[in-house]
DNA sequence: GAAGCGTGGGG
DNA sequence: TCCCCAAGCTT
């Protein structure tokens, strides 16, 4: 038995979620805030892009605002979500939209061409903004799809298999009447009812049609190789306060891990742990300069291929000097949100703080 | 194809 | 505490 989409659509219409940036039924939706939302939700969850939509979207009500920004700009209001590239491409996507008239491409193909939007993003805009009867292939399409035929080949490796089978879920008319609808009645089948751990298969309006039910082994699916392990790295951040509430700030590198973001100064992370001396010599210096440094505690943080351990020092001055801001970075002052910290770096300064060698 | 790229919440 | 992983893209 083929599952039918009319049952899952049916479903939709009496348990979507209301998203903001979901249209109400019978409404359109707008380009510019899917594209915004599927950018977000990439490797993200909903309760975590929830809030940084709506501050986006207030502070960018179009896509001509975006593009209009300062980089910093949009980097500051990213800052804690992740994945830092995906903030400079959304910038640079609005400024070829921008350009382009403020229209985005209404076909995959035209969405493909897009800085940071891939396989899924593109056919996830085409079918919720523009209506394409394509299936976006996510890990939660990727995880009904392996369940409903019972798919055992492990993934990465099967992904493309997998996407295959996905991609003649919306074979039958009605699904080709509401493309839109169908692939977020997908979303929400995966976020809800056929989750990773514990799927609630007795809700499931393709219960009857899942291969994976049948068998009783839907809860072991989909197989995943096995993952390398974690190494653990080693980091010295300094985090330096003059009298005002202001605090040294060093750009990072445009790419790689946190680029494009601020960051406390502090030498290349390593793979062998510091010791004091030998962090205290990578301190910022500058002439008549003593700065007494205490070390307040260590900060752990884990990345997707390593744990960092962070050393933190701190410092209180009077001023700073015009030699080190020039050479090594900015000063903001603390409780200043509009600033590009990834949360390691926010998690250093909240260290520092607590141990009152501000005070 | 594989590796690099963040973060926070839940079991 | 640890492990899993979430609407993936780029190189």
């Amino acid at each position: 038995m083929l599952p039918s989409a009319a049952d899952l659509l049916h479903w939709y219409d009496r348990h979507r979620r209301i998203l903001p940036w979901r249209a109400l039924p019978g409404q359109s939706a707008d380009p510019y805030r899917v594209w915004l939302s599927e950018i977000m939700l990439q490797q993200t969850t909903v309760t975590a892009v929830i809030p940084y939509y709506e501050r986006f979207l207030a502070a960018f009500p179009d896509v001509g605002a975006l593009a209009r920004a300062p980089q910093d700009r949009v980097m500051a209001l990213w800052a804690g979500l992740g994945y830092y590239a995906r903030a400079r491409n959304l910038h640079a996507c609005a400024q070829v939209v921008a350009a382009r008239g403020g229209r985005f491409p209404d076909t995959v193909e035209g969405l493909l061409e897009l800085p940071g939007i891939g396989a899924y993003t593109a056919a996830a805009i085409a079918a919720i903004a523009f209506g394409r009867p394509v299936v976006p292939v996510d890990g939660n399409v990727e995880r009904v799809t392996t369940r409903l035929f019972a798919l055992t080949d492990p993934l990465p490796g099967a992904r493309k298999a997998i996407a295959r089978q996905a991609m003649g879920l919306n074979g039958d008319a009605p699904a080709r009447a509401r493309p839109s609808d169908f692939a977020q009645a997908l979303f929400d089948l995966g976020a809800g009812i056929c989750t990773p751990r514990t799927p609630a298969c007795v809700l499931c309006p393709w219960r009857d049609a899942c291969a994976a039910h049948r068998q009783g082994i839907a809860a072991t699916l989909p197989r995943r190789a096995a993952k390398a392990a974690r190494p653990v790295r080693y980091g010295i951040h300094f985090c330096m306060m003059d009298g005002a509430g202001g605090l040294l700030l060093v750009r990072r590198p445009e790419k790689g891990l946190l680029g494009g973001m601020m960051g406390l100064p502090g030498p290349a992370w390593r793979d062998s742990p510091w010791t004091a001396p030998d962090a205290l010599a990578h301190a910022p210096t500058a002439p008549r300069l003593c700065p007494q440094w205490h070390a307040v505690g260590q900060v752990r943080h884990v990345f997707t291929h390593f744990t960092l351990l962070v050393d933190v020092y701190a410092a209180r001055v009077k001023t700073f000097p015009n030699s080190l801001v020039g050479a090594q970075g900015m000063v903001h002052r603390v409780g200043d949100g509009a600033v590009a910290l990834p949360s390691l770096m926010r998690k250093c300064v909240a260290l520092a703080q607590s141990a009152h060698v501000f005070d």
